[in-house]
DNA sequence: GGCTAGTATGACAGCGATGTCAGAACTTGC
DNA sequence: GCAAGTTCTGACATCGCTGTCATACTAGCC
């Protein structure tokens, strides 16, 4: 039923180890000879078996991606990006995911190793940032590019967005509609992407030469709820934001919701922004003014990092982009 | 470096073969010998290499997933319900995205097959309704169960919810409100739930004697623009319905949108339902009202039901719930 | 005591590839 | 015409497990 390289050596009429080195594109086979293979191959419509493979070579044409992140869509995005360039690459992609906060993480990596064998490993947010899941994977030697690390930028090949530069073009963009008093939603605690974007905000105030005032910032956790609750501190504040910058658009789409309950006209009232672009930002209403991040070219380049195997660390960064939409306009004169 | 069954047995003080037995959990171990073998697999962190495990043996501890939806939070929900079970299992997940529409399906699942040997396949919507997969995963043998699957529900084992059920439920809801001209978006072609929702609700219609009108239903995709242009042409229509069912969230969500634009006064002028409950639905203005599809549970039963390995086809029927969110209420009185 | 049935263990082959190494068949340079 | 490469090919061991089969021990029973 499955053929074996022996069926394809029988019918080409050489040894296996000759058909190996026709599967695996080694030099010294003589052009008639692969084409000999080749045919036999097609004929049969042969496909090695990736367990033999492992566990004779030094290969498993498996891949692992590592996650851990409270949005779907994010998580997509990574998946279809990693994929595309596995596709490409004739390996098969293993889903994991787990709990970055979780003890036994490194535990669990080292028994997808031992078991797998996988070849290499990407890492996305806040997995990146678990020094003890790098500490893992480097004693065993096995390749890993992180997307969008928060920590040890050095420490390994990773791709990534300037996150500082977006929240200050957001927020640059938020005072030169005339805004002075922008309120701030931080996202979670453990992803490092939140203090930069934190920081990006403050760099933007302060170069614009207007203070920052902790009431108007307040913590979040890149979820619905949590945007709420914040978006709800911040309109019961004495003299409140014209703006509210949301540090990703989940947390923007309940600042919205609080808003419409609240019976506020957008965004005459009330200027709203996200981060990420999600699908989510685009079926609101009004549409969500937001940075577009590119996950999926994350996520492809990271898995073409993966494959090229450098000696030394390599860092891409990829463009973000301001997506101006309808929830965002000039403050209601005071 | 990495441990191997030898090394087991040589602190064990027996062959490979018996903790091959203790590892597999066969009978005719002693509990001694058994608990001997434990504690040199904890002492040594031992993982058996699932390449060797597939080559020597019958199984390969892998499962793959294939799916093909164009919504990132359904194949979420999918893959986090399939991963659990997995989990307990001690089971690896393999994911594979692929094109339901494509004539190159069943070659990809057989390419799948051969090189990973896979245990079993779960298949979601819409490619459970391809024949040639299922032929193919026939042909080999390999036992797979679908989830949601719309055609030739007899030939395997299958998890799914009641959508015509659901989609009563729902038009039967708004009509208690009091509405009577109530308009219906349809869902994606390929995907038989969009048949099978759609008769819902002319099933419902037909119960409360309410004429069935063409007029009032429309073509979607699934997709927020599509709901979008459905919903524009429902409102331009003379007499416009005063409730807007979509079947699924996300069209629902274009339905808000569109009503936004043209300052309607939700949900006085215009109720309007979703179908899914997906993250989106809570985090809409106003919230939406939708029926809760149980897909991470669909999913979860699903894998459980593929290790539970049964003789014949087994199908098991999840209930779905109406959630009555703030996005539908009685129509303004004519 | 001798028989059967059930329990417990190990020796050994083999799964389907690749790695190593040896050797044959060509080139090339002088 | 011969040594020294370079190209091409195959024999065979090997990766780390599990399947098969043989064997030994323990009860239980007539």
């Amino acid at each position: 039923m499955r053929s074996t390289i022996k069926d394809v050596s029988a019918i080409a009429q050489v040894s296996t180890k000759t058909v190996s080195r026709v599967l695996n594109k080694e030099r010294y086979v003589s052009v008639e000879t692969r084409q000999r293979v080749e045919r036999a191959v097609a004929q049969l419509n042969f496909r090695p078996s990736a367990a033999a493979r492992t566990l004779a070579g030094k290969r498993s044409y498996q891949i692992a991606l590592i996650y851990d992140n409270h949005s779907p869509h994010y998580i997509h995005q990574i998946q279809t990006g990693v994929w595309a360039r596995c596709i490409e690459e004739g390996v098969r992609l293993l889903a994991q995911p787990s709990d970055a906060a979780s003890t036994q993480l490194a535990d669990e990596i080292g028994g997808l190793i031992d078991q797998t064998q996988v070849d290499g490993v990407i890492l996305s947010s806040p997995v990146t940032d678990s020094s003890a899941a790098l500490d893992e994977l480097e004693r065993r030697g096995i390749p890993y590019v992180r997307i969008s690390p928060g920590t040890e930028h050095g420490r390994s090949s990773s791709v990534s967005m300037d996150d500082v530069q977006a929240a200050d073009d957001m927020t640059s963009h938020l005072i030169a509609l005339g805004h002075r008093r922008i309120g701030f939603i931080i996202g979670h605690t453990n992803h490092t992407a939140s203090d930069l974007r934190l920081f990006g905000y403050r760099r933007a105030l302060d170069r614009a030469g207007l203070n920052f005032e902790p009431k108007y910032v307040r913590q979040g956790q890149f979820d619905f709820a949590s945007g709420e609750a914040a978006a709800d501190r911040l309109l019961d504040l004495p003299n409140p934001p014209t703006a509210i910058f949301a540090s990703n658009d989940d947390m923007a789409a309940g600042v919205l919701t609080v808003a419409h309950r609240r019976g506020m006209s957008l965004p005459r009232d009330l200027s709203v922004a996200g981060f990420d672009d999600t699908a989510l930002a685009s079926q609101l209403w009004p549409p969500l003014t937001t940075v577009r991040q590119p996950t999926r070219d994350l996520a492809y380049a990271a898995t073409e990092l993966l494959f090229e195997d450098q000696e030394d660390p390599v860092h891409r960064r990829l463009a973000h982009e301001l997506v101006l939409r309808a929830s965002t306009a000039a403050p209601r004169p005071d």
